[in-house]
DNA sequence: GTCTATAACAGGATAGAC
DNA sequence: GTCTATCCTGTTATAGAC
């Protein structure tokens, strides 16, 4: 079991990575399995000896890419930070890891929408309540020196989240929109990891 | 042509009628000729005499969801009143829409992710630049009297779409982080209605 | 473990009767 | 216009050799 040559992936991993980028590209309905075998390098059949079916292969896709998502960015909010502090840091990380996977949101956000399910199965297989939790608390302790009601903080969180991520999950149709090349919105989304922690403080004061 | 009665509405618009709501919950890949047929109580055959291909149907669907979504919003922006007036109006028909058509968002920035050339076919069957003009010119004349730059118009444009669309296209996931019901989430996207110009008002000056 | 071959079926599209 | 029957391709999944 060494694997510290990293060229000489197995097949089951590197099933694995095909898998995610061409589910992430298509979504579960348009992905085939034989595009997932080609980029794989193997043959279909090897997919349905480790995976079982497409079901269960995309399960663990959609589980991974939901909780590498949060890991993620659960780092940005440990430490003994200001709750200003925090929420820069938290920003700029949040934009930095959208900009690398523009993809993501709309791709969780659909797949959910299509298998409601899928959310609650995802949060049994990882942590997801307890590192939730965490999330929460650090928040709302945050907020809580500000005087802020239940609703008002949950204004307050969805504020910042709507803030970051739509910008990015919507990008082709603003662009489109308002006739922007890519340079300049790329600059606009750096822009933004510290406009909108301005903004944010801004409406909580 | 007599079309008084809506009872008997014709099979071309009943199939119509039922691809809207078929496309809408499953997607383009995801959907059936079939169900298509079922749902407008007539045969398979008679989608492809109506409408040539599956993808045809789904052009026709999609133009008059973009196209409907824009120009129900667009009204809200007519009339002489100053922008505070207009932010507020508009917010709260926005959100309103959007609580009767929740799947509609993140439906529509799906369908574009899979297929890019979409929205710029879209965007030549109906006068989408014209008024998406409208909007703008509208919209950065009022930002105009605000003394802020290009960049500065177009964060401010982002931000209010953004804390309009992402808490209802998130709904789903927002209310199983935080354990939330659907009597409570709707008062909260209620609350959004006064909330988010509020905060736009706050950001700008 | 990995492959080839194929089963089994679903789904878009068309032919042709009425 | 509307239907039934059918074609034909693509797709998941499995059987079985190596």
């Amino acid at each position: 079991m060494v694997k510290d040559r990293k060229d000489v992936e197995n097949a089951e991993q590197r099933i694995f990575d095909a898998a995610v980028g061409v589910f992430l590209e298509k979504g579960y309905d348009g992905a085939r399995m034989q595009e997932i075998a080609e980029r794989a390098g193997i043959n279909k059949a090897l997919l349905h000896y480790y995976y079982r079916s497409k079901e269960r292969l995309f399960k663990q896709v959609f589980v991974s890419l939901l909780s590498g998502m949060i890991s993620n960015l659960s780092n940005a909010l440990e430490g003994s930070m200001s709750f200003e502090e925090k929420l820069y840091i938290f920003s700029r990380e949040y934009i930095g890891f959208l900009q690398h996977n523009p993809q993501m949101p709309i791709f969780l956000l659909n797949e959910i929408r299509l298998h409601p399910q899928l959310l609650a199965e995802a949060a049994r297989e990882m942590n997801l309540p307890q590192i939730l939790k965490m999330y929460r608390d650090e928040i709302f302790h945050a907020l809580g020196n500000k005087n802020l009601d239940d609703m008002q903080q949950l204004h307050s969180i969805v504020n910042i989240i709507s803030l970051l991520v739509f910008p990015v999950a919507a990008q082709p149709v603003i662009q489109m929109i308002f006739n922007i090349d890519n340079d300049t919105y790329s600059r606009f989304l750096n822009e933004r990891k510290t406009i909108v922690p301005n903004a944010v403080l801004q409406i909580i004061e």
